[in-house]
RNA sequence: GCUGCUGUAGCUCAGGGGUAGAGCACUUCAUUGGUAAUGAAGAGGUCCUGGGUUCAAUUCCCAGCAGCAGCUCCA
């Protein structure tokens, strides 16, 4: 017999075999109706699967309704079936990948002879309501590896295969499921049957690569929502409606915050005043932190040199996402993209198709390079190619004919090259603040060094990527690069998480994540040695679990030069974007050969820490207009108060409190227009300006205003200096009185952390 | 970069093979008011750009650019 221990600590012993719809029976019948899937020993399984027999001990078993969040991902799941099975009848020769539940719905990948477009989705809706209204039961069965293979191969499912051949062949039996007469290969679980599906809707479609690489074949991505009731469907329609409405692009345009014009470049912010005077406070806010906090400040250009950045490593292993180098001579460019290419050597497949989409990228048009067949080839006609620069530019480059494979050949353009007059944009501030490092000589008695900037860099994003505030092709970090001896190590990692969680929690932003980024041991883009990585990464862990904080360890998220600890929050719409950011750095000390005296009078190399707690400030405020939903708490409001005169009669009494306030130390300005009151109030309560100070007879006569507080309301009539107390205390607290949920109150992800 | 959608006044959007439309904002005039829109008049457009089809293109077709959603990428 097995026990099974229900949520309310009863329990309750059922031979083996026994279904969860069945324990459910046992409890009662309006359960077992409510009934949409059992969790056991914490793994949801469908109501038909048989208890595991191997029991030893108590088993914990729950039976989930439509009250529980995990259902809900069931119910997605099966909705997903549903989608695919109504896209099957109506686009003959659909091929289905994957389709999971997310968060807040599905998708479905699928490939169609004939493309599924948006215009589509009121016939595939109506085709999933008669599958929904037939209430068919969604059947599990399993067959051995093999015979699921030639299953799917009958129903021409290639992908299925494909997936079984790549990952699933380890296993002895796959499991499918039928509901009607639509079979996927699938884990489950699912719903007892389809008319448990309450509402749904088919929201999106787009494209997505093939298990999510970008070499291998764009699927269309069907994207839909489900859930019990057409109440709860509505709901978080209206709900996805709100949170758009705090767009920061939207709001960021409402409230003249900032910019993009077309004609200044994508991807580059022009900060409007009111957006401008908000950085500024928050520039000043840390930069207060910082000085006392051991920071000192340096400042360093918008360029330098390429060989900084080919020292670093930055310039040869972000080429492709850099805005192009600048070269003095007019064969610089060309010879340093096709010196590039012939370093790159031979190359795999995948390698080909990136650096092609570069070469297309950067309009790097080699004659007969597309259509060498063999990458000897190609590389020949690279070659060809230079000759010919050489030629037709006179450039003198001696040791370049003597050359005879590609690897010399990129070696003698490459010291050419290096003499030539080359500058990049900086797409890091790093390399410069270790040349500041670098300038004098440095003793263990002085480290940690802190060499704290507002950093503007410059990164050639992708177009796909641009978007709004939050990922531009100009920013600013609030960089700063620390110098320590080994030993130091833990203190200044530590101190800089914790001026992170002090930045976020001053601005209320309690919705985020700690990402601990480490390197995928299975790529080979990371610099340095396997030690150094493994003591790095060892010492974040370390110090995020001793904080006790809660974070997910992510293979694959480091930077090419060491691993970080990155604070993750939402935009208004649910997507992830990295604000403050602790690295940790063994390897750009040991290319630059930094040094330092140590107690024993030898050399010694220090450790650098990178860190950057806002992130940039582009990011952090788009995220933070999205916080605010546009209302930033008074110590940040652009306009902290507006004089409004009932009539244009008090308008002298208007200024002169207008004038009192700015005198005051305070950002304030006058609506002094022939127009009535309401209307002015209206119009600041749109602009969001935290206070509005009614002035008309009364006040003119008694020296006050009547303030009205934009969350509060009425504050009654106080004289000017009492007002001047109330803002100047309200400032001084930094207080926050509202923000809107970080995404929405679109849940998140579980792995969410607040002090 | 890839897939799909979109591009009309400062903003939000309607329209449609043949003189271009609304609301808000803006300007002017009247109104001098007590806490979420006073009334009237006026001005404002290379219908994203470049090609093509057509007697005629803002409208249809193609390409480019930009924006949006997703995927990939993100030092």
């Amino acid at each position: 017999m097995l026990t099974l221990r229900l949520p309310d600590g009863s329990t309750r012993e059922v031979a083996p075999g026994t279904r969860p719809r069945d324990v459910a029976e046992s409890i009662g019948k309006r359960l077992a109706q409510a009934a949409v899937a059992a969790k056991v020993n914490n793994v949801v399984l469908d109501l038909d699967r048989e208890l595991p027999s191997d029991g030893n001990g108590d088993i914990a078993f729950q039976i989930l309704t439509d009250r529980d969040a995990e259902a809900l991902a069931v119910l997605r799941h099966s909705c997903a079936h549903v989608m695919a099975s109504a896209v099957m009848r109506l686009f003959p020769g659909a091929q289905l990948a994957f389709g999971p539940a997310l968060e807040n719905g599905f998708y479905y990948d699928i490939e169609s002879p004939t493309p599924i477009r948006e215009d589509d989705f009121p016939r595939i809706e109506e085709e999933m309501k008669k599958i929904v209204k037939a209430a068919e039961p969604f059947e599990r069965f399993e067959r051995p590896t093999a015979e699921a293979r030639a299953l799917c191969q009958d129903m021409s499912q290639h992908y299925k295969v494909e997936h079984i051949d790549d990952d699933l062949k380890q296993y002895p039996s796959i499991s499918f499921y039928r509901v009607g007469n639509f079979i996927d290969m699938c884990r489950g679980p699912h719903l007892p049957h389809a008319g448990r599906i309450g509402a749904f809707k088919v929201l999106s479609i787009a494209g997505a690569y093939w298990k999510n690489d970008q070499n291998r074949k764009q699927l269309q991505r069907l994207y839909g929502t489900a859930f019990f009731s057409q109440k709860d469907l509505d709901a978080y329609i209206n709900q996805l409606e709100e949170a758009k409405k705090r767009d920061h692009r939207l709001l960021g345009k409402q409230l003249k915050l900032f910019t993009i014009s077309q004609l200044a470049g994508s991807g580059l912010i022009l900060w409007m005043p009111k957006g401008a005077t908000i950085r500024g406070i928050l520039e000043s806010f840390i930069k207060d932190e910082l000085m006392k906090r051991g920071y000192e400040p340096v400042y360093s250009p918008h360029i330098g040199r390429l060989e900084l950045y080919r020292t670093s490593g930055h310039f040869p292993y972000y080429r492709d996402a850099q805005y192009p180098p600048m070269y003095h001579h007019p064969a610089g460019s060309a010879l340093d993209l096709a010196q590039h290419r012939l370093a790159a050597g031979v190359l795999n497949e995948k390698k080909e198709l990136d650096m092609a989409q570069f070469m297309q990228l950067t309009q790097f048009a080699v004659p007969g390079y597309a259509e060498a067949k063999t990458q000897d080839d190609k590389l020949e006609a690279v070659h060809r190619y230079v000759a010919n620069v050489l030629q037709a530019m006179n450039v003198e480059m001696p040791d370049y004919p003597k050359a005879t494979d590609a690897t010399s050949r990129a070696q003698a353009l490459l010291g050419w090259l290096k003499d030539q007059e080359g500058y990049l944009l900086k797409p890091m501030n790093c390399p410069h603040h270790i040349q500041i490092y670098k300038a004098e000589p440095r003793s263990y008695r002085n480290l940690p060094v802190r060499l704290a900037e507002f950093g503007t860099v410059y990164r050639y994003e992708q177009t796909g990527e641009l978007s709004g505030m939050t990922r531009v092709r100009g920013f600013t970090q609030d960089d700063a690069h620390l110098f320590v001896t080994p030993e130091q190590i833990e203190q200044e990692v530590g101190a800089n998480i914790d001026l992170v969680l002090f930045v976020l929690s001053s601005l209320g932003l309690n919705d985020y994540r700690v990402r601990v980024g480490l390197r995928d041991p299975g790529a080979n883009k990371y610099v340095g040695s396997a030690e150094d990585w493994d003591k790095a990464e060892q010492t974040l862990v370390k110090l995020v679990s001793s904080r006790g904080m809660n974070y997910t360890a992510e293979k694959g998220e480091a930077a090419f030069y060491g691993p970080k600890i990155d604070f993750v929050v939402r935009d208004c719409i649910g997507r992830e974007w990295q604000l403050g950011t602790v690295q940790l750095d063994y390897n750009l000390p040991k290319r630059f050969e930094l040094e330092y005296v140590g107690a024993d009078n030898k050399t010694h190399r220090p450790v650098m820490i990178h860190r950057a707690p806002f992130g940039s400030m582009e990011r952090f405020m788009g995220i933070l207009i999205e916080h605010f939903a546009g209302a930033f708490p008074l110590w940040l409001a652009p306009e902290q108060a507006r004089v409004a005169t009932i009539s244009e009669k008090f308008t002298d009494y208007g200024k002169k409190v207008e004038g009192e306030l700015k005198s005051a130390g305070f950002r304030v300005s006058g609506d002094y227009r022939p127009e009535k009151i309401n209307y002015k109030k209206r119009e600041a309560l749109m602009e969001k300006v935290p206070y509005l100070l009614v002035v008309g007879e009364k006040e003119q006569t008694n020296g006050t205003v009547a303030a009205t507080d934009r969350v509060a309301g009425d504050l009654g009539v106080m004289s000017v200096a009492e007002l001047c107390k109330h803002l100047e205390a309200e400032v001084r607290e930094r207080r926050i009185r509202q923000v809107s949920t970080g995404s929405a109150g679109l849940t998140d992800t579980g792995a969410k952390y607040a002090e």
